[in-house]
DNA sequence: TATTGTTATACTCTATAACTATA
DNA sequence: TATAGTTATAGAGTATAACAATA
């Protein structure tokens, strides 16, 4: 489609979510509270979304080399957040799957930074936060359709 | 003041920011996308909006240690990207000047990122972007209030 | 005495190439 | 031969403590 407005709205959006960066969600500070380096909660995360899954495929997806899986992976396992198991197709193939205790922190972790966001959002009246909140939902599937 | 919808609505905000995180703005791709290290690109980033600054309150500001702020501060200069100055008032502090070849590379990547960002946003319908650009406007003013 | 910026140093995270074992 | 994961290793980024200069 041609839309003559789309630099505009690029542009605000490009706002929108430098000020969400900076202002609500310091991606720093919620890497920092959790009690891991960064590289190793993204391979919670990723299998929080995406279950077990072989090593190249985490790598692939995250952006880290494989070698460097092998020590993240073996912390996690120390930390018992995560194990190793074999795969019944493809002897080759090492799944990586999240333990009950990873499910746990990943849950606390979530509660701490939704609490965090609520008592940023108390400075705002009622009807704004109402405002706000429909402008959310108005986005939400929006941005779904995306890429 | 209290308002009970607040679990939901920032339920919700979280959920649109890990989605514009991952699907809109992938922080990692943005920062590669850059020739310099992430906390290169930051001190760029901060003097942008802030000015010339001394090297703590820089530190500070970005999370970054100051004992590491000298190396960061040598390749920039080396790099042509900011200058060291003094402070008349305190003979003790440095100032960090950002330069002009640093404000280009920073519109211009700031265009680069935009350019994607429209591109990405082609999928949706005249109708859609329209939507989309009314929630924009509706969350900025009220994110500005908040923090 | 407190603060600014630096040096020294050790630790963590990361990237590249070469290896093994399976397919 | 191609792929999954590992090992070895060098480099980049970071944090901590101790230091010199200035306030």
């Amino acid at each position: 489609m041609s839309n003559n407005a789309l630099p505009t709205i690029s542009d605000d959006l490009f706002r929108l979510v430098i000020r969400l960066n900076s202002k609500i969600f310091k991606s720093q500070e919620l890497f920092k509270s959790f009690p891991l380096p960064p590289s190793h909660v993204k391979v919670i995360f990723f299998l929080m979304h995406h279950g077990s899954a072989p090593i190249s495929n985490i790598a692939e997806h995250l952006s880290i080399s494989k070698p460097n899986m092998t020590p993240i992976i073996d912390k996690l396992i120390q930390e018992d957040l995560v194990m190793r198991c074999e795969d019944p197709n493809d002897r080759r193939v090492i799944l990586i799957e999240k333990t009950e205790k990873a499910a746990k922190l990943f849950e606390n972790h979530k509660q701490l930074i939704k609490q965090i966001l609520a008592e940023k959002l108390e400075v705002l009246s009622e009807e704004e936060i109402a405002k706000l909140h429909e402008a959310i939902l108005v986005m939400m599937p929006l941005l779904e359709k995306i890429q």
